[in-house]
DNA sequence: ACAACGCTGACGACGCGTCAATGTCT
DNA sequence: CAGACATTGACGCGTCGTCAGCGTTG
């Protein structure tokens, strides 16, 4: 019967898997976790960081919220913390008690959510717009390249 | 006969016209410009800067590839010389000579269009798919927030 | 003479990249 | 004991923000 501790309950990965799965590197990792982005992880006897799939999952969070929506770290940070928030209203469930808390809670992650999505939406609007433009970009192009390879295979000809 | 000069044909703006039309800073459009993305514009006899209209379309052509695709200012200085070049094709209009180098030239802005394009394809993608996450997790959190409102009511109820 | 605007430098902040010197071991 | 991996500084770079001190005037 190997009763498990409470702290193992699932995987723990070192800063390397970690960078490899996520794609950020080791250095972002603890940058991230100085600014207060990311909870200082466990810790091995020797001090090497161990990481959980909570924290890897927070990262492509945040990641994609730098990345692909263009928010600073510290407005990441403020995300991230609702998020905490919501974590440990999940956690402390006592259901019934605290509802107005709860309730308050709810508000502010819907606002984090509503403010996530609509940039997210005028972004999708924007890009959208790029693609139709350089498709027509690139089409134009290949046409003046094609006009030209002609052209050429006419001077061919002619040289003849 | 008001002739014109060859160089005014058409509106010049001072650098905070520009500023407050395409949305980025006095200071941003000096660092283009020491940078090597923006040609040195026109001065008035006091030095002050005169932008063109195409050096307008060019800032925002800037601005779109960091902002939408996030390519760093060296990439961008690459893919605007490259405009650069199509610019100087199109004025430099000798049809039927040099061919082989007009189509190097449309070659290597394929390259670039193509390139932006696929960043844009995978953008759009990511930012889709992150659209449905953020939709359903807004749903979820509303749904709670009903629940709690409802358990809060039954409360109020009981209380009489 | 005045307000509004622009100029060039210089320093600083953010988000890491990249060593270097040292310690740990999934 | 070797080799891969990790640790904490420290410095540097890219991309501007933000003055300060001064000159210009669409």
């Amino acid at each position: 019967m190997t009763s498990e501790q409470p702290t193992d309950r699932s995987a723990r990965y070192q800063i390397g898997e970690v960078a490899e799965l996520t794609g950020v590197t080791q250095r972002t990792l603890r940058f991230y976790e100085e600014k207060g982005l990311l909870k200082p992880p466990e810790r091995m006897d020797g001090g090497f960081r161990l990481y959980s799939e909570p924290d890897i999952k927070r990262i492509e969070f945040i990641k994609r919220l730098q990345d692909l929506l263009g928010f600073t770290l510290s407005e990441i940070k403020e995300m991230v913390d609702a998020e905490e928030l919501r974590q440990q209203i999940v956690d402390t469930f006592r259901p019934d008690r605290e509802l107005p808390a709860r309730k308050a809670r709810t508000e502010q992650i819907t606002d984090a959510l509503e403010r996530q999505l609509s940039v997210v939406d005028r972004k999708v609007e924007q890009l959208t717009e790029m693609q139709k433009e350089l498709r027509e970009r690139l089409s134009n192009v290949r046409r003046r390249r094609q006009e030209i390879i002609d052209a050429m295979e006419r001077g061919v000809a002619l040289d003849h």
